[in-house]
DNA sequence: GCCAACGTTGGC
DNA sequence: GCCAACGTTGGC
């Protein structure tokens, strides 16, 4: 049995919210559209079934953490590239060695109160979180244990 | 392989 | 809307 692992998913909540997931049939969607190798890395490589995710609305008024989520299903080639009416449709990747993958997430659990990025920069535990840092633009990223549950503290879940 | 130009992200 | 940060592209 391996450990849990956490992971923070970005979500700009004009395209799609976590109440956009938590009112989706059986509360799961895919997560497809992500065009950054860093991310796709740990989204082909690193996210396991079972994983926990915070849902994170960015770009946003205010951004922050809306939700918890699982994921569902590991990587697997993200369908959107070899669609030529999806914006993230890539003509140069082949379905024999696709370049972007995808998770399935489930919505798990509203959060009692959001957690705003300036609640989660007044939590000194939280100073090295990825998506604290200065110039971040990584919209998958590792959470370690303790930032998970801080988190999820700060959020009024259990 | 370098690096300038360009595009995108995302907080403010 | 601005702009810092940073990834990607393409000329050389």
């Amino acid at each position: 049995m391996v450990a849990p692992r956490y992971w923070l998913l970005k979500s700009e909540p004009e395209e799609f919210s976590f109440d956009d997931l938590w009112r989706a049939p059986r509360r799961t969607t895919a997560w497809t559209g992500v065009r950054n190798y860093q991310a796709r890395n740990y989204l082909r490589d690193e996210l396991a079934v079972g994983d926990g995710v915070l849902f994170y609305h960015s770009s946003s008024d205010p951004s922050g953490v809306a939700g918890v989520a699982r994921v569902v299903r590991a990587g697997y080639p993200d369908p959107s590239q070899f669609d030529a009416a999806e914006a993230g449709h890539d003509p140069a990747s082949a379905r024999a060695a696709p370049r972007w993958f995808a998770v399935d997430v489930r919505a798990e659990q509203k959060v009692a109160e959001f957690v705003s990025l300036e609640r989660l920069r007044g939590e000194p535990r939280l100073a090295s979180m990825g998506v604290l840092r200065r110039g971040n633009r990584l919209s998958v990223q590792p959470v370690s244990g303790a930032e998970w549950k801080l988190v999820l503290a700060l959020a009024g879940l259990s």
